[in-house]
DNA sequence: GCCAACGTTGGC
DNA sequence: GCCAACGTTGGC
């Protein structure tokens, strides 16, 4: 089993968005690197760190679970839709989501200032600066030291 | 294949 | 709202 780390905009589709939901399909990932990963790597119940970014504080709020493999996004066939792309063709789809299953809230927002206090966490793509990756894959050993911290 | 222009991400 | 960092696009 992988452990994983999901970018979110709050305003957009936050934790308690999930939780209504129950499980949302993760579309719109426009992003080769991320692609990758959704396609070739995650698998059903890979467990995912649920973070929260563009909001007053940016951070991870919960926990989530894969519940789909990778899968055609079908939301860039669609020209009507937000996320539409025409140079992905439905024969060789050029863009792949999973589907994302809540699994609980964690008590409290441990926070990107908190994460990047933390030294075994500076290798993380997310605390260094720049790094606009919004899928990206977490250590076990990363993943037990952010859940101690809750 | 280079690289400038442009668009997006996302913290602050 | 600003802006740094970075990915993508397109002219040459």
């Amino acid at each position: 089993m992988q452990y994983w780390l999901m970018k979110t905009e709050p305003d957009v589709f936050g934790i308690d968005d999930l939780a209504t939901v129950g499980t949302e399909p993760w579309d719109g990932v426009r992003n080769y690197q991320a692609r990758n990963m959704m396609r070739d790597q995650m698998q059903i119940g890979d467990q995912v760190l649920f973070y929260h970014s563009n909001c007053e504080m940016p951070g991870i709020v919960g926990i989530a679970e894969i519940a789909t493999a990778g899968y055609p996004d079908d939301s860039a066939f669609d020209p009507e839709a937000k996320y539409y792309d025409p140079k992905s063709d439905p024969t060789q789809p050029r863009w792949y989501r999973v589907d994302v299953k809540f699994v609980r809230k964690l008590q409290r927002t441990i926070s990107l200032a908190e994460l990047k206090e933390e030294q075994v966490l500076a290798d993380m793509p997310l605390v260094r600066k720049g790094n606009r990756l919004s899928v990206m894959p977490v250590a076990p050993s990363e993943w037990k030291h952010i859940l101690d911290m809750e």
